[in-house]
DNA sequence: GCAAAAGTGTTCGGAATACACCCATGA
DNA sequence: TCATGGGTGTATTCCGAACACTTTTGC
């Protein structure tokens, strides 16, 4: 008889942040742990208790660890197995991708969890900047052909702010004019009818937006070889 | 100090088979144990040993279970972590899509594998049939924007034979014509040079046709939002 | 009025589907 | 020579990128 294996969890929490002066525009949410200096930031995450989903493990860590309640999208990502990537124990990581919109509280009241910009992150443990190198795909491609911005946008926005969020989680800025074509055609967002405050530069004041839907919708399902007819 | 868990691995392993008369043209391999001949059917799998990866466990079952030692390709697809998905046992299950290609033998010799049409499957055990369902459908996006059909394809083909295979994995007809003009300019399939012999209806006799690559690869990698220029 | 940002319209090119037409073989 | 299936070419349609131009605000 096998023995059973230890499974742990590991989430990395992206959000898109205000600051436009440096970096990527895009952060995602490291723990450390202050009595153990020496350590390297890691992922937030740890053990799954008897009753819990994969799913719920990862919620639980999210809050204990960062105060984090409220993430408007998580989905699995891969299992990381190998048999030494944790050293001195065999730990199996079920990994996640986590959402958070730009309009939530940005910085975590404890010492323990920060955002920190993925275009500079400091060294990670073990195999966690992998971990953040798969979500970050992930949500690209999703970006593509789903309407997975809305866990990353704020309630209502301007178009130009989200092609700003677009831009953080591509990593190539975005035209905001075919932005609005393409997400409108799809039935992605829609117009609130309100419109916001010009910014501190001037300009026309912008008409707000809002997502249609707050769960993941794929909304280009067939990018070739669409069904005839 | 939490209990550690349970981990199980399950493959669903997808053909494409030759017979046309009936079903959808696409098969599952299903286990089952005939010294407990009330049991349902079952996907492939088991327990994970102490230095294998999942990856390795999923490939190590099938070759005990169905004698299938040549996957094409595997990958992992969710993780199913409900606590009562397995009644009595807490069992977290890695799940795979694995695929086979249509020239090799078909038939496990054993009486514990045999291939199901996925149109007519029969009653499976307790989640399984989600993962039929779930492999499906990452088969079938995959179809879509990667090379993945390599892997159900044989070495050298006809396009219409192809066609046939896209058309099991989407569940709906593709114009072989089409086909070769995508496929050929995304350089996914090269022609060998050589001719195939003309079917008993007869016929003008086939070029064939070959993978240029057996790994996966992404081969439409922006359906949209393409970085500029 | 001028700068800055938002919104509108147009053009262009690429890609996929559909379909008509030609080619090669066996009976 | 005719039926059958493979292959080539073309038309249509759609969608997204690029960009010029207009509109609306603050100073």
């Amino acid at each position: 008889m096998p023995k059973s294996m230890c499974v742990e969890v590991l989430t990395a929490v992206f959000q898109a942040r205000e600051c436009a002066e440096a970096g990527s525009g895009l952060s995602v949410l490291l723990t450390h742990d202050p009595r153990s200096p020496a350590d390297p930031w890691a992922l937030p995450g740890g053990q799954v208790g008897d009753r819990d989903t994969l799913e719920a493990a990862a919620q639980r860590h999210l809050g204990e660890q960062a105060e984090l309640t409220r993430i408007a999208h998580l989905e699995q990502l891969s299992f990381f197995s190998e048999p030494d990537r944790v050293p001195g124990r065999r730990a199996v990581a079920s990994t996640f991708l986590g959402l958070v919109p730009r309009d939530i509280p940005a910085e975590p009241t404890t010492g323990h969890a920060a955002w920190h910009d993925v275009a500079s992150l400091p060294p990670l443990a073990f195999d966690h900047e992998d971990v953040v190198t798969m979500a970050r795909q992930r949500l690209a491609a999703k970006l593509s052909y789903t309407n997975i911005a809305f866990a990353l946008a704020p309630g209502q926005f301007s178009m130009s702010e989200l092609s700003d969020i677009y831009g953080a989680g591509l990593g190539y800025p975005v035209d905001s004019t075919n932005l609005l074509r393409i997400l409108s055609r799809r039935g992605v967002v829609v117009s609130t009818g309100t419109v916001g405050r010009t910014g501190r530069a001037g300009g026309r004041p912008p008409s707000l937006y809002a997502f249609a839907d707050t769960r993941l919708r794929v909304t280009d399902e067939f990018a070739t070889l669409r069904p005839p007819m």
